[in-house]
RNA sequence: GGCCUGGUGGCGGAGUGGUGACGCAGCGGAUUGCAAAUCCGUGUACACCAGUUCGAUUCUGGUCCAGGCCUCCA
């Protein structure tokens, strides 16, 4: 089947047809860099990242063009550098930096382009500018406000109105507001912080302008993709949707809009005030990355996905089982002409990675019954593409199973106390072989026998 | 108040108008010196109440419950 998928403009799963039928454009809501990643940030990144494997697997590496942004002007960012006495620009090094080191710990490829905020003022200034002109936007006591009376559509991806805005409003209206839904496009900067010259004095971009020029910039007028988390529907895409079509043209913009679901950790929100934000950095020294992958892959992108530590278990579980699939397969090539079809199948199903696990489950259930080595090398060659369409089962199993951190036995120690069962094992010494195998145990080595010899893991 | 999701076996989690994925855990068996790993077998699950239907977990209406958005948020 094609590749369907659910788009939130529609609120229903379509066949996705690209706009140029040899190209493909994406654009992912980045983060904002002014703290490190938590896991809710990782949703999003994993998600895109399996799509866009898709899509390259499809159209080919060079006809995708994934983008996903760095917001390094914000608000937030200029509070969190004060309250942290540093530089804004040490902030978001710093941020974006750890950023890229958590995603690919977590086996996320990086996109193609990487646009960042700050580099893009002038085209902000600049589509501002034709919003003011077409009479999309005005001017008032030194903001740039969108008029959200001059679009018809305004609310449509949203699916809400403005009478409902207006009623469900429990923030104060700025009073320089025609319209209470009216946004900021540019605002006054004071001298102590961040500003650049416009026409409108010296200021800086509202919160929804950079999606709107970043995308146009990388990607176009229009372009395919466009994703990010749930909650950004509204305001944030309803906004970047108003600015671009209005700047833009009538029916411009993003064709397919791609939202994944929230998390709770152990089953509540995560919050600052409940004390359970759980950054990617913690949780890796927890789990490998590829589990806390593989746990983030185990839910549907658009259902909630309650993170718990025994989820993450028992991902590492489940990892550890198509590893072993893996390793029982080292005696043939891969045969890499193979293609996962019933992996492939699952994520083209609007992205359905638990099907799409399940079929990786059955691929290692086959290799552990498969004898035939024509089949086996078949076998190991879906495994391992369709692990690749996963971002999965991309490392040597050997190194999975013992390249965890040295505990306090080393490889070499383990070996030689191997050797030293098999001898006290073949002398039906079993007292001593399992006094070893029990030593080793405790210390988080498990020894596995087989007619081939004895393996072993660090568990 | 408005808008929007969900409620599936012990747990996680797909899916479907008719013969109940998949994984974890459990139980029984095979294998093993004993294990581990693996294999085989094993589960009268679809919040509740109506309705439509030959037949609903799946469609419709209502009820209850949980959660999200409407304000910074992936």
């Amino acid at each position: 089947m094609a590749l369907h998928l659910y788009n939130t403009a529609s609120r229903q799963k379509e066949e996705f047809v690209p706009r140029d039928p040899a190209n493909v454009g994406m654009y992912v809501c980045g983060p904002t860099v002014y703290d490190t990643a938590h896991i809710g940030n990782a949703r999003p990144v994993i998600i895109f990242d399996v799509l866009a494997r898709l899509l390259r697997l499809q159209y080919g590496d060079a006809h995708v063009n994934y983008v996903r942004n760095i917001t390094d002007v914000e608000d937030k960012i200029i509070a969190a550098a004060e309250a942290n006495g540093e530089s804004i620009e040490a902030l978001t090094t710093r941020t974006t930096k750890a950023y890229h080191e958590d995603m690919a710990e977590m086996g996320a490829l990086p996109p193609n382009r990487e646009p960042k905020a700050t580099e893009h003022i002038v085209g902000m200034v600049e589509m501002i500018g034709v919003l003011m002109e077409k009479g999309h936007a005005y001017e008032a006591e030194g903001h740039v406000l969108f008029d959200v009376t001059s679009m018809a559509d305004y609310g449509k991806l949203s699916g809400r109105n403005r009478d409902d805005m207006i009623a469900g409003a429990r923030v104060e209206i700025a009073p320089y507001k025609k319209d209470p839904a009216d946004f900021v496009l540019w605002k006054p900067s004071a001298d102590d912080i961040p500003g650049w010259d416009s026409p409108w004095g010296r200021g800086r971009p509202g919160w929804h302008i950079e999606c709107s020029v970043m995308s146009r910039a990388e990607l176009g007028d229009t372009f395919d993709i466009h994703g990010g988390g749930r909650d950004l529907i509204f305001p944030h895409h309803e906004n970047e949707v108003a600015q671009s079509c209005c700047a833009n043209g009538d029916g411009t913009f993003a064709r397919y809009w791609v939202h994944n679901g929230f998390l709770t950790v152990e089953g509540d929100k995560m919050s600052k005030s409940l004390g359970n934000f759980r950054t990617v950095r913690e949780l890796l020294a927890e789990a490998p990355g590829e589990a806390l992958r593989l746990n983030m892959l185990s839910a549907h992108y658009r259902q909630p996905l309650d993170w718990t530590s025994d989820g993450v278990k028992q991902s590492k579980t489940n990892l550890d089982k198509l590893y072993t699939s893996l390793q029982s397969l080292s005696d043939v090539e891969a045969d890499e002409s193979q293609v996962a079809k019933s992996v492939l199948d699952a994520l083209e199903d609007d992205i359905n990675t638990p099907k799409a696990l399940a079929a990786l489950y059955a691929l290692s259930s086959a290799a552990n019954k498969e004898t035939n080595l024509v089949e086996r090398s078949k076998i190991k060659g879906k495994l391992l593409s369709g692990g690749n369409l996963l971002g999965l089962l991309q490392q040597d199993p050997k190194e999975w199973f013992q390249g965890a951190e040295e505990g306090d036995v080393t490889a070499d120690q383990i070996e030689a106390l191997i050797l030293e069962r098999v001898e006290a094992k073949t002398n039906k010494n079993y007292a001593r072989s399992d006094e070893i195998r029990d030593s080793l145990k405790d210390q988080g080595i498990v020894l596995e026998d087989s007619p081939q010899g004895t393996t072993w893991k660090r568990v």
